[in-house]
DNA sequence: TAAGAAAAGTGATTAAAATCATGTTAACTT
DNA sequence: AAGTTAACATGATTTTAATCACTTTTCTTA
């Protein structure tokens, strides 16, 4: 179903300009992003880019959901970010001219466009506006990621389930919460077995109701609390 | 002492220019900021600013150590930063836009320039040098957030230690680490009783030497071996 | 649609680190 | 230099969450 309609994607119409990084880009600058970006469907579980691998470009996510993730010591993986429709994943390393240090994989059916390198620099250059939102996300960024630190450092994981969930209701919207047991542990930086446990508190306490894997948030109040701060 | 000689700073002649992102401006800028920027001489536990606050500029470390950290539930800071000298210090949230989502603190005496919000736009808008380099310096702080994340989420208090050690040493150079029990267990993100256990255990082990508050590395690979990947 | 595989869930046990209580040393202050 | 305060240190205990071993459910796909 997807499939058949990616390819009828345009940058002035992308259902997620709105919510994205283009939406300061004039009509020449759309248009011609249109002709040198490429679009690509990826079913779930597809790799975009690997940890250690140098960046060509980034990724334009038009629909589905993406993992940003670290991998650990022993190959556990650290969820860092789940990114949504209308977001620009991965000029991270490119403007600091590093190797990637996280991955991106999808972890629904994404529809996905290409931007390269050359042409991201140039829309960086030839629009201060485009400009300014990309510095001022890098900004949010970083003042997002102390807090999660300070969250890992201090918070139980009980308090940053509470946190993570209320983090993925801002990114799920109206739809359930789909992810994995064990995406959702590497999410929140705990064992499974512990955030299955935890799950269950949080269903019986009235908090959440479950669908097999999916999670619905019953009482966004109560998480707040628990959440602290 | 310090406070006798501060006065004679000079952007131009700055000795902390060269690890500065102000090495790329040219003389004329150089000047220029030398007329509108502040000197002030703090002595040990000033506050820069206050979490929460409005920026009205970024400070430019000459002399001294600063802590930037956040504050958790319980008011224990979590320390996520340590700056030296030639560092700009509070640029995040004036180029978001936001509050302070961090506290900035002397943790020795220190000499400290002021650019005031404008100078330091005007500065972005007319050196792209100097605008790509800071965009550079939020993207590298981005991926090493994304890894302290990790870290704080997957590595033991000792392996953290072994890291967090190790940081410090890149920061003080040669001189030994100087920084109080608590604040060094705020910036690994445990306990101060448990770090200074661990501390204890490295002495054992030969891997440092302590002179009452003063930590000196002695084995850096063995340091590196704990540490992890 | 049945078989196999993967994901989800449970119970018991262990390990790590926080917390609490208290003692000791170092460093200001008058 | 003595007294006071704050930082450092240590021991005992508790708590939290990881780990290990295993069962059950759900999803795939042949």
């Amino acid at each position: 179903m997807l499939i058949k309609t990616y390819k009828n994607i345009s940058c002035s119409n992308c259902q997620s300009k709105s919510h994205s990084l283009i939406e300061n880009l004039n009509s020449e600058e759309l248009n011609n992003l249109e002709q040198n970006r490429g679009c690509s469907f990826y079913k779930k579980s597809d790799c975009l880019f690997l940890e250690g691998s140098y960046p060509r470009g980034v990724y334009c996510l038009n629909h589905g959901k993406v993992k940003v993730f670290t991998r650990g010591d022993e190959g556990k993986e650290q969820i860092i970010h789940i990114a949504k429709p209308g977001e620009i994943i991965g000029f991270r390393a490119m403007l600091s001219g590093d190797p990637y240090l996280v991955s991106a994989e999808t972890i629904e059916e994404c529809a996905v466009c290409f931007i390269s390198k050359d042409e991201f620099f140039k829309m960086m250059d030839s629009n201060s506006e485009f400009r300014n939102d990309i510095i001022k996300g890098l900004s949010k960024e970083l003042g997002e990621r102390a807090v999660s630190i300070t969250d890992m450092a201090q918070k139980s994981v009980r308090e940053r389930l509470a946190v993570g969930l209320l983090q993925l209701k801002e990114i799920y919207g109206a739809e359930p919460i789909n992810l994995s047991r064990e995406d959702l542990a590497n999410f929140i930086g705990t064992a499974t077995e512990t955030l299955i446990r935890l799950l269950k508190e949080f269903k019986n306490e009235g908090i959440i109701e479950t669908q097999t894997r999916k999670v619905i948030i019953l009482k966004s109040d109560k998480l707040h609390q628990l959440a602290g701060k």
